[in-house]
DNA sequence: CGGCAAGTTGATGACAGTCAAGCCGGGTGG
DNA sequence: CCACCCGGCTTGACTGTCATCAACTTGCCG
């Protein structure tokens, strides 16, 4: 069906530029190959792990769209990021041994396991290798603190407006539409990962249709004026 | 002046298990040390590095107390963590090479500068330390990971109350009270990290000292009652 | 075609932000 | 040694943004 899904290693897959391989040559490419130890169908709406599971592998996204989340005791959910073709999933389980979140497909899905024992000791054989997944886990950290910044201070509308800023840049990066995308996900998961209720984000989506810098319609979204969306900050002091 | 000031080595530092060498054993320990390239001086209020510097090594506090901040360019400043004796600085900087954050001694302190490259040869040829390196970066991730649930949902007597919790819990580990402390960041930090506004903080002390579980006098803080702090969701629901 | 999950929109209210005034405490200089 | 000053903190009154509750619409899938 999808033919990326049929390609077996690292050398012959689309998604090689994006995923861990990245900037690895080729023979050092090919001990990743000697790493991937299976591919695994999660179909939509099902876990790739759960909080508590045994860590043993990483995973990198191939084909469909995931959301990690983390919960406290009181049963509140709050999304921690969404991802999609060669993203990394699984960091969080290095700490304990044990997966800190859940990973859940949002459409159905295929991934690549890499055991984590073995990705350390190729590491230790390939400095390339192991600064890679150095850079890897500190642009997660970086990425994370981004979040912070957001949930910290923006408001409603700037919030929706960078998080749909960053999934246009990542999918351009892919070769996709970065102005025109559907979201694979629901407006509450939206709303749990900018820390925002669902209706303040349909409320957030219809104000900036209403501005003319995007155009939606349920999951469809294209974006017509991404200068403006950039700026939102100075645009809703211009509506005032 | 400060005992621990004037040793040397891992080996004789009485940080060692809360540092990076914890959980290595006396020969790996020593390589660690090897890789100490120098101690570092820094004044209350001076930056250790800043956003944009070049990265080179990662630092241990030794002694004092630090923050990091990030900025986004409305000039809007998040504070993304507090970090005490025995705790890591710099992980953000792996991912570009540049650090991505400022940090910040809140009161004059010391630190052990590691050089990365160094680290990783290493870790290279220790798997325990690749290990050890791997898992504090994990626990980066999913400390950051629980900032975002506190700031995606939680009320502000909640983030203060497990602000609270957070530094009893690290203070009781390194042999200090855990119940009496003395804050060293201001009302004005403490809101830039939880996502609130230094008033807020004021108010949530205020109304957590009068509902008897804990004392503030300024910087000075006593916590009276640590299972009330624990389960402030409830207390709220019940002084309704 | 029916049923249900997801999304939109409106009315109202709560919580934190803003603005403002005053207090406390520590350090400095007369 | 005291008075002053200034940063940090507290408290009050009011405002604004987002949450909540609720009604209704849309679109999908069996």
């Amino acid at each position: 069906m999808n033919p990326t899904a049929t390609t077996t290693t690292c050398a012959e897959c689309k998604l090689q530029a994006h995923c861990l391989p990245a900037g690895l040559d080729a023979g050092e490419r090919d001990r990743i190959d000697s790493l991937m130890s299976k591919r695994i169908r999660v179909h939509r709406g099902d876990a790739l792990y759960n909080n508590g599971d045994d860590f043993v592998s990483l995973y990198t996204v191939r084909t469909g769209f995931f959301k990690t989340s983390v919960s406290c005791d009181s049963g509140r959910e709050q999304v921690t990021g969404f991802q999609m073709a060669g993203e990394i999933l699984g960091l969080d389980g290095i700490h304990t041994g044990h997966h800190q979140s859940d990973a859940v497909a949002l459409e159905d899905a295929e991934v690549c396991s890499i055991r984590f024992d073995r990705l350390e000791t190729v590491s230790r054989e390939i400095p390339a290798m192991q600064h890679h997944l150095h850079q890897l886990m500190s642009r997660e950290i970086v990425r994370d603190h981004g979040m912070m910044l957001l949930l910290g201070g923006m408001r409603a509308e700037e919030r929706l407006a960078s998080f749909l800023l960053n999934l246009a840049a990542r999918l351009r990066t892919r070769g996709f539409s970065a102005c025109e995308f559907v979201l694979r996900m629901t407006r509450e998961e939206i709303g749990s990962y900018l820390g925002l209720k669902l209706e303040t984000i349909s409320r957030a989506f219809s104000r900036l249709a209403a501005l003319g810098i995007i155009e939606v319609q349920q999951k469809h979204v294209r974006i017509l004026d991404i200068h403006q969306l950039e700026h939102v900050e100075q645009e809703e002091a211009l509506a005032a």
